[in-house]
DNA sequence: GATGAATGAGGATTCATTCAT
DNA sequence: AATGAATGAATCCTCATTCAT
């Protein structure tokens, strides 16, 4: 079993979300590395083996780990089911909305993926999930480029400026040097669509 | 010792300097708790033991470590000796091209210091150093908004979103999404500049 | 329960079987020690509590291993019913034979036999039985003495030579070094009837 | 480092040698399997740790345990540098002394190679060694019989016979059920010696 | 009775740190 | 001052055994 089952009896999925609840907190707080299996399953409050059951090794773990949070993103902004027909600025908001509810909602989520590199244990499903993310809001970047909406320059390129830009933001919250109220979140946004917008 | 010496012989002094750069060099690749010290005295080619006649432990080294990055990206930055009177496009322009400069001339600094979280094992010397780099940033940030050049935000707000930008420009280069040509950085520091400015 | 019950329903009985000849073929091939009680279960296909509610541990189970292949060599040898009026080149060959079936029919348990060392972990009823299969043989070798028909020498001894050379040629074989065919065999069983007799 | 070093300074061939002995007796008295490292590293006196500074796992402990313990077998034999043209009887009391002498001089090391199946960890190098023991014999054998000498049988299964009938007695005794006194290593020899010659 | 999920003690192995040389 | 061998606590992982279903 290198990832997870799909289905199982409701008790099991309990215990295996519990597993991936605590895995996600104290690899989020210490990382990778610096987590010990022990304490996940401590957390979790199942025996350190039970773990093994469920996932083949620390590895295996914490790619579940990534792909749920990273499809939990992708299902949150839903970028691919946005309507060009709606005024770009409108676009833009939904997707900034978006991105702000997922950071809000699951703020463990947002700073797992966002705040640490992965690249050395990711395997082959966590990268192709990961351009799962990525492919629709390039798309919607190039789509904008074309109808003259978004700065002409590289799609790619665009995307990674407003999303570090978002990350930079919660970043400095998260290290107490910032409080992010609404207007500070309004400001910021109408930044970023100055970014983005030509 | 707490931190190391500041004055050393000459031949102390290289030593020293070869083990923060592989400590620098590792820490990067692998991440502080996925670095051995041992391995970081074979590419420093001294013995195990060395590393602890120079640093008190393995925390005190990465600390170590990420002060000299910090302080480089300070001296590199130099914005507290902005010539305040000049152009504000003009200013942003320096700014920009020292981040730019830095991020060239010491890829593995930049990575080490933005692309990780070191807040679990950061001392009192480095989170100094890191508001010594920051500080006079945000100063840079409220004196444009008030002389009404900068967008009306939370100056550290505004610095975050720039500086974020451009972490996740680099990020998107490093895993291979992106490649940054002049064209494209030029494009991205009108983009952000656009985020800067109202 | 310490031992397994003598007499169960036909149903259980078959699961009995199943397990202690799955424990055969792993114990035979990766030893007691090198064997998980799990791979037991899957390979007998009972779940792995079923072993438990027939052995009282994996020593419990060992042993019954052990005292099903010593009772089985016991009863295929059956030295004790041999014809004592018989010539003695006869009953030797009747005992060859009988000790070349037995290691044709249950090549299994003729290795995990003959090719371990159970003395850590084997029981008193195990030793017991071990001692079952000796005495006969060892009473056959004394009274072939007193008739003047075996070598002058400890029955104990001679026994442990036959015995030795027949286990070594099957070592041989296993380990791939030979080939036993009929000739080979034949060859054997008159070296060893040259050790035997005077 | 597959193998330990062959040349060490003093001190650590020492340690090397503690660690060697330890692991010989305990694999002796309760196999690969059934032995712990720890074990190993509390009966040679040395840190855990320090096992692994030696060998790099658990197997290639085994792997040189054997390979010292066969190349003392071949070096105590020495059978291929036997004068062949000795009377047939001294060359074969010639044999049979010096294996006596192995088995008595280095019990621990005799037990560890006769009474276990070690054949699925031992590694290209330790299955190499062991031809170097059995060829010469192989070779004798075959001698032997060209010259009218031995047993008109094949000299491998020849071979197999007189060293597991060597084998037995020494098992018999180990077990308890004999007493190996010169007179009993006399007959026995000469018992072998008819298996051997014709 | 049968199961197999759950457990945690115990196993192999690593690594931060020490210290004799 | 510099070394790297030595250490054992801590790591990842396994597995004999239990017990709720």
């Amino acid at each position: 079993m290198t990832s997870p089952a799909t289905h199982l009896p409701a008790k099991q999925q309990l215990k295996q979300d519990a597993i991936l609840k605590a895995a996600l907190t104290l690899f989020t707080q210490r990382g990778f590395h610096g987590t010990a299996v022990p304490d996940v399953a401590k957390l979790a409050d199942v025996g350190t083996g039970t773990i093994y059951r469920y996932f083949d090794s620390k590895e295996a773990l914490v790619n579940s780990v990534f792909q749920r949070a990273k499809t939990l993103l992708r299902d949150t902004l839903r970028v691919d089911s946005f309507d060009v027909s709606l005024p770009p600025r409108d676009l833009f908001h939904l997707f900034w909305q978006r991105l702000v509810q997922f950071a809000d909602s699951y703020p463990l989520e947002f700073r797992f993926l966002e705040l640490q590199d992965h690249a050395p244990y990711l395997d082959d499903i966590s990268r192709q999930i990961e351009l799962q993310v990525l492919l629709p809001v390039w798309q919607f970047c190039l789509d904008a480029r074309k109808k003259g909406t978004a700065r002409h320059m590289e799609p790619g390129a665009l995307m990674a400026l407003i999303w570090g830009a978002f990350v930079g933001l919660r970043k400095a919250a998260y290290t107490g040097y910032l409080t992010l109220d609404v207007e500070v979140m309004e400001k910021a946004e109408e930044a970023c669509w100055a970014m983005f917008t030509g």
